[in-house]
DNA sequence: TCGTAGCTTTACCAATTGGTCAAAAAGTGG
DNA sequence: CCACTTTTTGACCAATTGGTAAAGCTACGA
């Protein structure tokens, strides 16, 4: 068994393996964990349900493999988010490229979002590990900033959360949205995102 | 079977639907749809499953039922924003109200924001007939505020997505917010959307 | 008190689903 | 071509789950 215990992966396991995964991300942020089953996923793939577990030891470890990929990819437009660098373009950038994703990886975005909203069952050690540090080192920066004169005075951590929920808002709730657009939204958002933050951050 | 086709419901018909619904909404919001089960609604409700199924014609039915009982609540914070008041009173209102529900209706909250990330298979009728309607009547009257010098220029549409977005945040990902926050968040959350909002719309 | 309509439960199904197993098939190095 | 490893599959399970049937219980008006 390829149990990512030993040697090195074939091949063949590199292209089954990413197969199943990208089956399973569309699978799982369409239905949630409890809505996905197996032969979705299989059939998604284009292999049979025994194959899947002769490479996922089951159901949970495909979910938990996809949430520990999504964690970096996640984690990276506020890594970028740079202390030297100025605190407006640093901020609005960080605001673009989270509205950039929202719009390339809504998959992601989704998974994501069903995974917290059930209360992060498998994600709470991630959150408390990876997430919580680095949310406080740059609402630490942030607060630098604005103590410098450069950005208006506000709270950090709510600054932060609008940013994840107003980008993060165009994937996830995508289908509520297109409802009620109808144009395409991510230009028009881009613009009024920036706005928002401009206005909210100018000193 | 109390289907609701015909004569008035009974006394102990009206508490035990009740009885059903909240612990419905307490398993549906915390599970999702398909994570959700009639055995933990029944547990939940103290009731047994056939009996749940005497009230109900089905999972699917106590789904919907809830579903359609949200959507006024849901909408009603956006229908008292008046267009003969005070636009920036009304604008903060709104943004008040829907932070109070977040608040104080945090299961709702999770469930329409599950029926939505899913796609709203059994909502987009709703959203179409009753949301789109109302959302399109309430831009223009934030429009005509705006063209009025009442308050500044921004588009209207993406104004109450990010009211939605920022104030839904803390009851769908609540338990991300726990993890960062060590306090209580809503007063502070209060603090931040109102600040956020008054430089925004600032004519 | 009795009959009846409304309510509840026990016992049960059929379908779905996550997962197993042994055997077949397909690569692969010599 | 052969032995051996890796990959794939068909057949099968046990548990769960939405739902049903029919009998039993309860409230309540006559």
């Amino acid at each position: 068994m390829p149990d990512g215990t030993s040697k090195k992966p074939s091949r063949i396991q590199m292209r089954n393996r990413s197969l199943i995964l990208d089956a399973a991300l569309d699978v799982f942020s369409a239905h949630g964990y409890r809505g996905a089953t197996l032969d979705q996923i299989a059939d998604a793939a284009g292999l049979s349900k025994p194959n899947i577990l002769y490479y996922f030891s089951g159901k949970e470890e495909i979910h938990v493999t996809l949430l520990n990929q999504l964690m970096e990819t996640w984690l990276d437009p506020l890594v970028e988010m740079d202390a030297s660098g100025d605190p407006m373009t640093e901020l609005l950038g960080y605001v673009q490229r989270k509205l950039d994703m929202a719009r390339d990886l809504p998959r992601e975005s989704r998974l994501f979002a069903g995974e917290i909203l059930q209360g992060a069952p498998r994600m709470l050690p991630h959150l408390r590990a990876d997430l919580k540090p680095l949310f406080n080192e740059k609402c630490a920066v942030i607060q630098t900033w604005m103590d410098e004169g450069k950005l208006a005075q506000v709270d950090p951590r709510h600054l932060v959360f609008s940013i994840w929920a107003t980008t993060q808002h165009y994937a996830d709730f995508d289908s509520q949205v297109r409802v009620l657009l109808d144009d395409e939204p991510h230009g028009s958002a881009a613009r009024f995102l920036d706005q928002m933050y401009r206005s909210l951050l100018a000193p």
